[in-house]
RNA sequence: GCGCCCGUAGCUCAAGUGGAUAGAGCAUCGGCCUUCUAAGCCGAAGGUUGCAGGUUCGAACCCUGCCGGGCGCGCCA
C-alpha cells in the first residue's frame, strides 16, 4: 500500500514536469512515504512537496497542491489533502482499511512476511559464549536479541543462517581441562589443591564426577607427581596454570589429555544447548574455532593479509596494519611464540562465511567488545570486502532489579546469575520478550518482579493475555451454541464504525509494514513495541464493546477482526519467541 | 588521557531513522465499576529532549564544544 502510494505520487511529479509545471532540469527526489503518526492526518503521508520546494523554486503548500491535482485516481485512496507545512496526506478508502483484516485471516501465519529479502543468504552469529561455563543473564540479552532478529530477518525473506562460533581452542581451553582434570583426582581422592585462576564453578566438580564414571581411574596421578617443580602459584598465578596445564599434557599423553578435553568440553556446550533449546533457541551450526584452525584456514588469512601488503615483523611478532584502515593501533595476528592470536582465528572466520556464499554477516557482541570492531572492520577492508556485508549489533547488559534492589554481577567472583536461574524465576516467555522490549544498544534495567507479576502491568502478560482473551471470546461463543459462520471475505466488515475498531483495523494493517522496517534496521524491540500497542488497543477494545450479540452480521464482523488480532498477535509473539497461550 | 555507546515526564522506556502538537506503561491525582475472563475501566496532570552554539523550510535525531554515566584501550579470549 505504501509502494502504491509512492508509485502514485510519481506519476504525479512525472506528469507535472511533462505539462511544464516542474523546471526540466531539476531531480526529482525518491518519494518518502510513511504512515502519518496521527490518525488525524489521515492514513499516510509524503513530504515530496516540501523536500522539491526549495530547487523548484516553489512554495510547499503550493507545489502540494499541484501535485494533488496531478495524482491518478485510485480505488484504494479516498481522500488527499494538503496539511501543515505542505504535506500530502492520504486516506485509505474503506475497502483497503478492511483488506488487511481479510488477508490476516487468508494468510494465517505468513501474514507480515515479505519478500524484500529476495532469499538473499544472510549469516547472523550470535551468543558464542566461551564453552568453559554456563550461560549467564549478559549472554540471555544477546540470545533473545540474535534469535528474534533472525526471526525478523527471516520474515522479511532472507535465507537466514544461525550459527554458534564456539571458541574451543586456545588457552581458556587448556584452563578448563586441568580444571576438570583435578577435581577428577579430588573425586578420586587424590587432593590438589585446585589453582586460584582455574574455574571454579560446580558445575566442573558435577561433569567430573562424571568422568571419573565413565572413564574410571585412567587418568590418576599422584598429588606429587602433578606438582612436582611448578613456580609458586603466589609469585604468578597465571604461569602456575599454565604451568599445570603442560603438566597435565605430560603426564597424561596426548591421547588422554585430548580425551578430558574433549569431555570437558561436550558437557558444556551440552550445558550451553540444553538451557539454549529451553529458552526456545536453536542454531543451524556450532562452528569450531579448534576445526578452523585444524583446517589450516587461520594460516591462510594471515597469508593473505601478508599478500595484500597488509603486514610486517617487528619485536619478533607479524602486525596487521589496522591503523591504516581505522582501527586505534596496528594489531598482532602472530605472536613471538609463533601462535596466531585470537583475532587472526577471527579474520578467518569471517572469511570462511564469506567464502560459504553469505552476502552479509550480522555479529550480535557483547557491548564490552565494541573496541573489538574496527580491527576486523579493517582486515575485511584489507582483503577488499565491502563494509557495508559486515554489520556488528552490539547489545547492552541488562541489569537486574529484585525488590527495587540491584542484584550483584560479577563475573570474577563467580556470583553471576545464570541464565537458567533467571528463566527458572521468571519464565522463558518474560526473559525473552524483556530482553527484546528495549533497542539493544540501551543500557536495560531488568526488573525480576514486574516480570513475574500476572497483571497488565507486566507487558509480556499483558500481550499474551490479549491472545488468551480473543480464545475465550471463542470459547463463549461455542458454550452458547454459535460459531462464526462468516467467512472472513464475506464478514460485513462495513459495519465496524466505532473508533476503537478504527485502531485496531489501522494496527492490523500496519503490521507488514512494522516487520518490514524492523528487519530493514534490524531492529525487534520495534516488534515489541508495536505488539503493546497492540494488545492495549485490542483490550480497550474488549472493554467497551460487547462481541457476542444479536445483530448476527455484525457479531460476526467484530468476531472477524478480533480473529485477525489473535493472528497478528501470535505470529509477532513467534517471531520474538514468546508463546501466544490459547487460555491462561 | 584517547576511542565507542548512552543521557527524553518523578521511575522504566518509545519516538517508523530529519517531519506536523515528543508518546506509552508504572507512580500521582480525580471519577466510575463488579461485566464475553478475573488480577479492573475512563480521564487529568506531568517536558527548555543534560547544557551551549551551529547546519535548514523543519532537529530528540546531523555537526562542534562542554557536563554526567557505562564500556573499551594485552603478543588474553
Amino acid at each position: 500500500m505504501k509502494r502504491h502510494v509512492a508509485s502514485l505520487l510519481a506519476q504525479a511529479l512525472a506528469a507535472m514536469r511533462e505539462a511544464g509545471e516542474l523546471p526540466a532540469d531539476i531531480e526529482l527526489p525518491e518519494v518518502q512515504v510513511e504512515r502519518a503518526r496521527d490518525r488525524a492526518h489521515g492514513d499516510y503521508a509524503a513530504n515530496t512537496a516540501m523536500v522539491l520546494a526549495k530547487p523548484a523554486g516553489q512554495k510547499p503548500r503550493e507545489l502540494a497542491e499541484a501535485m494533488r491535482a496531478r495524482l491518478p485516481a485510485s480505488e484504494a485512496i479516498s481522500g488527499v489533502e494538503v496539511a501543515g507545512p505542505g504535506f500530502i496526506n492520504f486516506t485509505l478508502a474503506a475497502a483497503a482499511r478492511h483488506e488487511a483484516v481479510r488477508a490476516a485471516l487468508r494468510e494465517g501465519p505468513a501474514f507480515g512476511r515479505s519478500d524484500v529479502g529476495a532469499g538473499h543468504p544472510i549469516h547472523i552469529e550470535y551468543v558464542s559464549a566461551n564453552p568453559t561455563g554456563p550461560l549467564h543473564v549478559g549472554h540471555g540479552r544477546g540470545a533473545a536479541f540474535g534469535d528474534a532478529l533472525a526471526s525478523l530477518l527471516e520474515a522479511a525473506g532472507y535465507a537466514v543462517h544461525r550459527e554458534y562460533y564456539v571458541n574451543d581452542a586456545g588457552r581458556q581451553v587448556d584452563i578448563l581441562a586441568v580444571s576438570l582434570w583435578l577435581r577428577y583426582l579430588e573425586a578420586a581422592g587424590v587432593a590438589v589443591p585446585f589453582p586460584e585462576k582455574g574455574y571454579r564453578g560446580d558445575y566442573i566438580v558435577t561433569h567430573a564426577r562424571e568422568l571419573l564414571d565413565a572413564d574410571g581411574h585412567a587418568y590418576v596421578h599422584g598429588a606429587d607427581t602433578v606438582t612436582a617443580g611448578l613456580p609458586a602459584e603466589e609469585a604468578d598465578p597465571e604461569a602456575y596454570l599454565d604451568a599445570l596445564a603442560a603438566r597435565a599434557r605430560a603426564l597424561l599423553g596426548e591421547a588422554a589429555y585430548r580425551r578430558v578435553l574433549d569431555f570437558a568440553l561436550g558437557a558444556i556446550l551440552g550445558d550451553i544447548r540444553e538451557e539454549l533449546a529451553a529458552f526456545g533457541i536453536g542454531f543451524d551450526r556450532y562452528f569450531s574455532e579448534r576445526e578452523l584452525a585444524d583446517s589450516g584456514r587461520i594460516e591462510a588469512a594471515v597469508q593473505r593479509l601478508t599478500e595484500a601488503g597488509y603486514t610486517y615483523e617487528a619485536e619478533g611478532a607479524l602486525w596487521f596494519r589496522a591503523a591504516e584502515l581505522g582501527d586505534d593501533k596496528d594489531r598482532v595476528l602472530r605472536r613471538d611464540n609463533g601462535l596466531t592470536t585470537y583475532f587472526a582465528a577471527d579474520v578467518a572466520y569471517h572469511l570462511e562465511k564469506l567464502e560459504r556464499g553469505f552476502h552479509t554477516l550480522v555479529n550480535v557482541w557483547g557491548a564490552d567488545h565494541h573496541g573489538y570492531v574496527p580491527r576486523v572492520r579493517a582486515a575485511l577492508q584489507a582483503l577488499g570486502v565491502e563494509a557495508e556485508r559486515l554489520d556488528v549489533r552490539l547489545v547492552q547488559f541488562a541489569v537486574l532489579y529484585r525488590g527495587g534492589e540491584k542484584l550483584p554481577m560479577s563475573t570474577r567472583a563467580g556470583e553471576f546469575v545464570t541464565l537458567r536461574e533467571l528463566r527458572d524465576e521468571v519464565g522463558k516467555d518474560a526473559a525473552r520478550f524483556f530482553y527484546v522490549m528495549r533497542r539493544s544498544e540501551q543500557h536495560m534495567d531488568f526488573d525480576l518482579d514486574l516480570a513475574k507479576s500476572e497483571s497488565a502491568d507486566n507487558p509480556v502478560y499483558y500481550c499474551q493475555y490479549a491472545h488468551a482473551r480473543i480464545c475465550s471470546v471463542f470459547r463463549q461463543l461455542a458454550e452458547r451454541g454459535l460459531a462464526c459462520q462468516a467467512a472472513p471475505d464475506e464478514a460485513a466488515l462495513e459495519r465496524l464504525d466505532t473508533e476503537h475498531e478504527a485502531v485496531l483495523l489501522d494496527l492490523i494493517g500496519r503490521y507488514p509494514e512494522v516487520i518490514e522496517a524492523a528487519a530493514a534496521s534490524r531492529e525487534p524491540h520495534q516488534v515489541a513495541q508495536y505488539l503493546r500497542e497492540l494488545a492495549a488497543a485490542f483490550h480497550t477494545y474488549y472493554n467497551a464493546v460487547p462481541f457476542i450479540i444479536d445483530d448476527q452480521a455484525l457479531r460476526e464482523a467484530r468476531l472477524t477482526l478480533i480473529r485477525a488480532t489473535q493472528q497478528v498477535l501470535a505470529n509477532g509473539l513467534g517471531l520474538l519467541g514468546v508463546d501466544a497461550p490459547q487460555s491462561m
